[in-house]
This record gives C-alpha cells, structure tokens and sequence, in this order.
DNA sequence: TTACTGCGGATTTTCGAAATAATCAAACCT
DNA sequence: AGGTTTGATTATTTCGAAAATCCGCAGTAA
C-alpha cells in the first residue's frame, strides 16, 4: 500500500536483503558480530520470518555465515580469507575473460565502451572521492560485468557475481582509510582495450594484476581491522557429506 | 527429545533440505516442476517458514529457482546447463587437483586411500548395480574430496561441492536407464596413483577425463529426459547489480 | 579447587493464520 | 469477434505468538 518509491514487484524479503548487504558491505554490520533477530526486527521494522528470509540469502553469498542452532553472524574478514578469495577470483575471471573473447560479439563490445563510458563520466563528475559513492561501486561492477557477459556461461558468471559482491566489502573496507585511491581508471581503459582487441593473454594478465593489486592495496591499508589468527576456523568448509 | 536417531543438534530445517535435496537428485521431485507450499506441507509435514527456509537453502545450492513471487522451480535440467556446468567444474577441479599436489602432506595421502577402499569395498559387496545406491553415491562423493581436501581452499571447495552436488543428479537420471555403468571405478584407481604420486598434469587431465565422460554418458543416454530448446532462459543470470 | 547438574533468562526456530500478490475466467466495451 | 477490465479464486509472503533450544550461573559433590 504506501509503499511510494519502490520498482513495484519487489518484496519485503528483498528489500531488507539489499539493505542488509548494503549494510555488511559498508561494515555498518561490523564483520564477525552477532546478529540477532530483535535488533535486526527493529532496525529494518520487519518481522522474524522476513529476516530469515534475507539471512538465508545472504548466507548464500557468503556475507554471513549460520551456526547451527546458535543463529547468524555477519562473515568475519580475515587475511586468510581475502588472500583465498583473490586467488579463486582470478582463476574464474581468466576463464571469464578467455572465453568472453572467445564468443562475444559487436555488442559486447559496444556494451563494454559504453559502460566504461559511464562509469568514466561520474568519476569526472565526482572528482577525487569517487571511489566512496555507492553510483560509482554499481557502474564499476556493471563494466566488470560487462566485459565478461560473452563468455556464454551462466554458471561461471553467477560464481564471479559472489565473489566480486564478496571482495567488494574488503575494497571498501581500504578505502575509508585512503583518501587518494591508486589509478585504476587507467587500468580499466587498458584492460577494456586489450578485451576489445580480443588480445587475451594479456587482458588475461591484466586482469589478473588488476585484482592482485587491489588486494596488496587492501592489506596494507585496512589489515589490522582484520580478526586476529584469523584462519580457516573463521570459514566453516563445506561438510564432508556426512559420512556413515 | 524423543528424537531417537537423530545425530543430535538437526534443525527440523535441516531435515527437510536433506530430504528435499535427495528428493531432487533422485527426481522424485521432477526437474523444472512447480514447487507448490501446500503439497509439500503435507508431503514434508512442516510448516510454511520452515519450508521456506529449506527452500532458500536449495536455491543457493542451485538444485530450486526462485521466480520472483511467482513461487519456486525445482531447476530445470537442460543439454546447455549440462555442458556448462561440466565446462566450470573441469576448470575448477583441475585447481584443485593442482593445489592439493602441492599442498597435501602424509595425512591426506592416507586419507585418500582409506576414502578409496571404502568405495572399493562396499562397490565390490553391491555388485553390479552399485551405482544406484545412496550409500555408495555418499562414499563415491567423500572419495573425489579426499583427493582435493588438501587444497588450503575453502572458498574452491564449496564451490566444488556445490558443483558436484548439481553434477550428481544428473548423473542419477542416466543411471536409471544405464543397467552396466562403465567402469569407473578402473578410473578412480588410476586417478588416485597420479594424485598420491604428484603427477599433477597426468593426474588433471584423468580427472577432466573422467568428468567429460560422464558427461557424455549421461548425454547418451538421458538426455531424451531433459527440456526442449533448454537454452540460458531456463536459468536466471545473476541480476547486473540493478543498476542506475 | 574442579567437575558435574539443574534451574532461569535470553535467543532462536517453528507454527498457522492473516495480508498481499498473481492467476484465470467471465462480462464488458470497441 | 477481438481485446480489455473486473472480480473471484488460488498461491505466496509476512506476521507475531508459542515451542524448542541454548547459555550462564549457582549449588553440590568429589
């Protein structure tokens, strides 16, 4: 009913699950805390079964994590954590962008110009602090998006959406602390001219650099928020089938 | 506390996702089917949030679609889904292997081998129709995860089990028609010798073998099964970030 | 002191009814 | 007749209370 300014069709569940992780990336849910159910009831006004709705979710993308009987925790951060993820980020991404080269067509590439374009633009227009903005983190992951949509897999392109979202927070966890971000923009005209030129071994290099250096970025300004000793005992691996 | 055989600790939730998933995999719920809440209320006898719950769980592990709400799919399977998925997991398992030759130390190697001749023993017991049981499917699944568990990955080995879990039902659907499986398990022991003697390319390229086997397998003989025309419509790509 | 046991409060999980949204068909207009 | 709107039916989503579970603490015994 009064719902004025929403894109109509779009849930409750839904709604409280964009927010939620809006929320984890930021760290205004602060990685590794307890999130209980009547906090969280008055903080996005929903009831008890809304939100497990949107925890279940968001346990999917790997931005909290559930303990048994014991409820949820926002998923911790760990050197351990971002070193692995960047490791299984660049194996898919390769893949991605091999492929992409492989089968994309005229309007992939069009697409691509036009989303580097875009995120171009606003980078302009908001100067030194753009990497702050929520508009520049969508048209970013949009022109990531972008120069691997051709690559013909659904399956490779849902895996690389989780892990990008996932090394999103640890991106944004830096950058509070940088006020003047290295030069990515350069980055991203170089590897979109060599996906273009369909020159795949070193937009394969590129790309692998690209997130390699972000990462070194991340650890050297935003490491010591991370959980200490934090190993795999901060990642539940997934169970051995219950063996029997 | 009535719960007499229970392991102790399972969310009623817990047991619902298990027995759904198997449910899936075995097709006794048929892929691209409606999901309707009421049926499977009384079916699962639980109520509508814990369905919703296990329902949500399946949807990350890929094995249910949810369409906006419009309710839930048990996913459909397609010739286009299968050679995808076999296309992702090759690439994903061949990381694996190769970490896990790397890294692996004594214990794992041990372990490898006791996974195997459990497999082994309890395929020689059953006989020849080994292949349609659920005990042996668990002891054939711990058996592939012995030989990557020492990968030092956990974000690659869920993704991996994942993966498998998605492969498995398509591999039970052929099984039903296929009363002489091919002999696997030659393969699995050749596998294993490569692994444990750190013969990483040999031991990658058996592996990436025996999955496109398989696959060509379950093509030959179950694919008559499968949707008609069953291109990426039939699965939803993740959402580019909703952008603007 | 240390380990075990049982109680009390806090938190999570489950339930079924109420609210919301989608579907289908008959009646209505063009 | 073809296409659109309306209204009844069905299915999904949301709600908050009730049941089950967990955690800490006090009391007791070894």
């Amino acid at each position: 009913m009064g719902n004025s300014l929403k894109p109509a069709g779009e849930t409750r569940a839904g709604d409280v699950l964009a927010r939620m992780r809006s929320d984890i990336i930021s760290c205004a849910l602060k990685p590794g805390s307890k999130l209980r159910f009547e906090t969280l009831r008055e903080l996005y006004e929903v009831s008890f079964s809304t939100l497990r709705e949107a925890l279940s979710r968001l346990v999917a993308e790997g931005l909290v994590v559930a303990e048994g009987q014991r409820g949820f925790l926002v998923a911790p951060v760990s050197l351990f954590d971002l070193n692995d993820l960047t490791d299984v980020r660049v194996l898919v991404e390769r893949q991605c962008i091999k492929l992409a080269i492989d089968r994309g067509d005229d309007r992939w590439e069009a697409d691509i110009m036009a989303a580097f374009h875009r995120m171009d633009r606003l980078q302009s227009r908001l100067g030194a602090s753009y990497y702050l903005s929520d508009e520049w983190a969508t048209l970013h992951s949009v022109f990531h998006l972008s120069l691997v949509a051709a690559c013909g897999s659904p399956n490779l392109l849902e895996i690389r959406q989780k892990l990008f979202e996932r090394a999103h927070r640890y991106r944004r966890m830096s950058s509070q602390f940088r006020p003047q971000w290295r030069a990515k923009d350069v980055e991203h005209k170089m590897i979109m001219d060599r996906v273009i030129a369909r020159d795949t071994a070193t937009a394969q290099d590129l790309v692998d650099r690209h997130i390699r250096e972000t990462t070194e970025n991340v650890i050297a300004h935003a490491s010591h928020l991370f959980a200490q000793g934090g190993t795999a005992d901060a990642f539940r691996r997934p169970d051995p089938v219950a063996a029997e």
